[in-house]
DNA sequence: TGAAATGTTGGGGCG
DNA sequence: ACGCCCCAACATTTC
């Protein structure tokens, strides 16, 4: 039974991407109306693609961060777990709510279902409001002079500043609110089952981060405290752990906007255009996604479909398990499974690596990145595996091949980063820290490693794997 | 947000 | 003093 919509019903929340209280703009609508609050999580069991391991235990902890700021704002998080319409059908029945608010989000299946719960309770006479919480500016919003979306990066984010600086200046980041008017209550975080059963993986993992709105806060004003300074040359090194601003899985979770980030670096005292182009590659990301909903599944460019990549099992899992035999690429897989990040350098090393060295498709490693990345950005992950592919748009030439061991010699010159993640290598002398297999015997057994036994041999060999993949690369083009 | 092959230049050793 | 070779350093081209 419905009950009567009456003016004194509660206000509904629904908290999905956007696990914060500050520049909230679905929050803020809510507190506006002056209407007691449900501030609702769902943990939809209908999405279309279900999280990855990784982003769960940081969801999982970024809940319980978001439910204590809640209470203390003297409120509580309900939580639920079904599909979503179902749970909102019910909790609006119990509840007599007058109106929802959100924050939009961007994926195919997402927009099918909030569209349909939009028309469906408008259609009820609820009051409905949807909002733009996790984007400097909505996709559709940077068009080109032919009315289209841009298709390369540089132009999009040119324009896309025109638009993003202005707007910011008179609309600038949210405050959260001072208190919130509670309705009723409440299930436990635990009830989610979100945590792994068995290992303790998932505390491993957490050691470097602090989920929640505080710790990415926290996060951002260290970078921009001083590591931003150097970030143009300082984010290269791998081994360096502030030449990045870490904050990937924090603006998946939501747990702080691109609003307040770009807020924040303006107003530093250091220049912060390459970072914040960084973020225009996110937001790039989203404008592709939006207007390409099958960006994860299908190749963007068309031509690649019938590229012929490789199936080789064994192959894969050496790269998922750091066991390539590249220590270079290695260690960024082993970083990735240890921490549930890598840094983006190693990214585009390990990325290249499984594609053109190995030629296998780019959609495997995308879901390997999906499962074990914290972020698991849905636009990001499969925007910049093709990228890396080259099926994208504006995506890497062909023949851009990252050597795995020069990208090592380059940016990890000391092998501190190698060392960190590859132990078993940790007593070889700096030169030959990123190519074992070339060091001399003596050297090999003063430090204790044994080629095939204690490391493995490379999977395959550089020269042959570079010149395979252009010479397949440029047969796949000219059959286009 | 690349790497390798190829081309060019210029300094030093040497007859 | 000069031409010649060598080679490192840098620039350009190619994939």
């Amino acid at each position: 039974m419905t009950q009567e919509k009456n003016s004194d019903g509660p206000a509904i929340v629904w908290f999905r991407r956007d696990l914060r209280l500050a520049d909230n703009p679905a929050l803020n609508a809510a507190v506006k109306t002056g209407r007691p609050l449900i501030l609702l999580y769902i943990f939809e069991t209908d999405a279309d693609r279900s999280l990855g391991s990784a982003k769960k235990v940081w969801l999982h902890h970024s809940l319980v961060s978001l439910s204590q700021s809640i209470e203390t704002k003297g409120a509580k998080l309900l939580l639920r777990k079904g599909p979503a319409e179902v749970v909102l059908d019910e909790i609006i029945d119990q509840s007599g709510a007058a109106s929802l608010y959100w924050n939009r989000r961007y994926e195919a299946d997402g927009i099918e279902r909030d569209s349909n719960i939009k028309a469906s309770l408008k259609e009820a006479g609820l009051e409905v409001e949807t909002f733009n919480g996790s984007l400097l500016t909505e996709p559709w919003d940077v068009e080109t002079q032919a009315g289209g979306y841009y298709k390369v990066f540089t132009p999009y984010w040119r324009a896309a500043c025109q638009i993003i600086g202005p707007r910011l200046a008179s609309n600038p980041p949210l405050a959260p609110p001072k208190s919130l008017r509670p309705f009723n209550k409440n299930m436990a975080i635990d009830d989610l089952g979100l945590l792994p059963k068995d290992l303790d993986w998932d505390e491993k993992i957490l050691e470097d981060w602090t989920p929640g709105e505080n710790g990415a806060m926290d996060r951002l004003k260290s970078f921009l405290a001083g590591p931003i300074k150097d970030y143009a040359d300082g984010r290269n090194i791998p081994s360096n752990e502030t030449g990045t601003s870490r904050l990937s899985p924090h603006l998946a979770a939501g747990e702080i906007s691109p609003r307040q980030i770009w807020q924040a670096a303006r107003d530093g005292k250091h220049t912060a255009d390459k970072f914040l182009s960084e973020i225009g590659w996110r937001e790039f990301s989203y404008v592709l996604l939006y207007h390409n909903p099958e960006l994860a599944e299908k190749n963007y460019k068309p031509d690649f479909d019938n590229f012929d990549w490789r199936t080789d099992k064994k192959s894969l899992e050496a790269w998922t398990q750091g066991q390539t035999g590249y220590p270079f690429v290695d260690a960024g897989m082993r970083e990735l499974w240890q921490t549930g990040w890598m840094h983006n350098r190693v990214r585009m090393v390990v990325a290249s690596f499984l594609i053109k060295h190995l030629l296998i498709d780019w959609r495997e490693g995308e879901d390997w990145f999906w499962d074990t990345l914290l972020e698991a950005d849905p636009a990001a992950n499969s925007a910049s595996w093709q990228w890396v592919a080259g099926s994208g748009a504006d995506a890497a030439p062909y023949f851009r091949i990252f050597n795995p061991f020069g990208q090592g010699e380059k940016f990890d010159a000391d092998g501190e980063y190698v060392r960190k993640y590859v132990p078993e290598l940790k007593d070889l002398p700096d030169k030959y820290i990123q190519t074992p297999w070339a060091a001399p015997k003596e050297i090999l057994s003063k430090a204790g490693v044994k080629l095939g036994k204690t490391y493995p041999e490379p999977l395959v060999e550089h020269k042959m794997a570079r010149e395979r993949a252009l010479s397949r690369y440029k047969e796949s083009r000219s059959e286009n």
